[in-house]
DNA sequence: CGCGGCTTTGATGTTCATCAAGTAAAGTGG
DNA sequence: CCACTTTACTTGATGAACATCAAAGCCGCG
């Protein structure tokens, strides 16, 4: 019982195991999987059965839905520490989103009913979650409706300035994602997404190196971004 | 200690409160407050600190935001039962959204304190409230994720759907928002709003008498609905 | 009964999707 | 490693969808 359990360590048990004692990070050690996903490879789809609770320990991913009409519409992209089971992970039996990752990644995985046992006997541990679960779907309800708003250039603005400030935290940077993927993302056309990154080139706002951004001037595309 | 408390029977026990004791009930009871809005009357503002932990008991409710460029965008409009202090209330100090009745509408509001303390020494209790927070907020991301994947038409027939399905289960209703308030909502101009008002009643989809609609032809509403 | 706000309709212009055709890039199999 | 195939990207031209503007009708309220 008194043999090194990694999860002690992990980044994320101070967004929400913080307030496990060590009996339980122990066993969370035990009934966890840590599982590799390559570029463009499914994590899972939306309709199938919800049994994990997963989050992404390192890469990148993309939440997205099949449409009626059958195209791809994608909810959101995000990093590391926020939940990959979303969103409906405590509210519904099956996924109502497929996630796939953009960049080769890690999820860690653990038994929801393991989950949900910890959390019914301990509170805190419990609004824990209930803080954290609230934090990533206020996100992707704002940042929805944030890009909503805007205009075919200031969602093409946004999504560049979202890449640069929230994913990389940097002025230049690999797109993990087709043009084609940001127009589903923005709900715009594939065409017209190209059309406007070449515009922002031919105005001299960023460079483009193939699938790299560099973004030259920060202030012009923030006021792009703020409408139109 | 005998005396009789109003909230035991109140409808909302058996969505989140079904899991407390007698006694937590009776202080429940001692900490709420029932307020009354008028239609067209603010319950709270974006940016107003949060401290209480508020539901909708009757009436109907928006929320709302003004975007940067100074308009209104609609996030929702919602019925008794599904959370008002919506949707940070878990992980943030500030509102995120303004929330107006827009019709007579009674909140009952509970101190947020007196809900964290009780969830956190009920951890069932606190798994009620994660489920109903996770609901809410997915309730919310899909709607706005549908609406965006609508045209001007297919959008306009969703709303009246909603408001006859969702909202008053009837065919038959009294429009509870301006024709201004559903283009906020759906993110189309007034005038296009209106304009398709008034092409489904010369085909004969509705009947328009002011404010109140009647759904005359469902499915083809629906039709209209699944994009456009 | 007159004023202001909500609604309606038409005319005009902008924004954006779609289509098409071509180029570059990235796999694939020999 | 090269030829081949496929997929992603790019650009222009066209038309459809939608916003905006303006003018007029309606309705409630003081």
């Amino acid at each position: 019982m008194d043999r090194n359990c990694i999860c002690e360590n992990c980044e994320f048990r101070n967004i929400v195991f913080a307030l496990l004692d060590e009996k339980d990070v122990q066993s969370l050690c035990d009934n966890k999987e840590e599982l590799l996903f390559r570029k463009g490879e499914v994590i899972h789809h939306e309709g199938d059965k919800i049994t994990y609770f997963k989050y992404l320990k390192s890469g990148l991913v993309k939440l997205y839905r099949k449409t009626t009409s059958g195209e791809e519409q994608v909810v959101t992209i995000t990093k590391p520490f926020e939940f990959v089971s979303n969103i409906s992970i405590f509210s519904e039996e099956k996924y109502g989103y497929s996630v796939a990752a953009v960049e080769d990644s890690v999820v860690c995985a653990i038994k929801l009913d393991f989950i949900k046992k910890i959390a019914l006997e301990n509170g805190a541990f419990a609004m824990g979650l209930l803080s954290k679960v609230s934090k990533v779907n206020e996100k992707i309800i704002t940042q929805t409706l944030d890009i909503r708003q805007k205009n075919l250039v200031g969602r093409v603005a946004y999504i560049l300035l979202y890449f640069s400030n929230e994913i990389y935290s940097t002025r230049i940077f690999d797109l993990p994602v087709s043009r084609k993927e940001i127009a589903d993302f923005i709900g715009m056309s594939t065409a017209n997404v190209i059309r406007t990154l070449s515009d922002f080139k031919k105005e001299g706002i960023i460079r483009i190196y193939g699938k790299t951004i560099e973004i030259v001037d920060v202030s012009r595309l923030e006021i792009m971004s703020r409408k139109g």
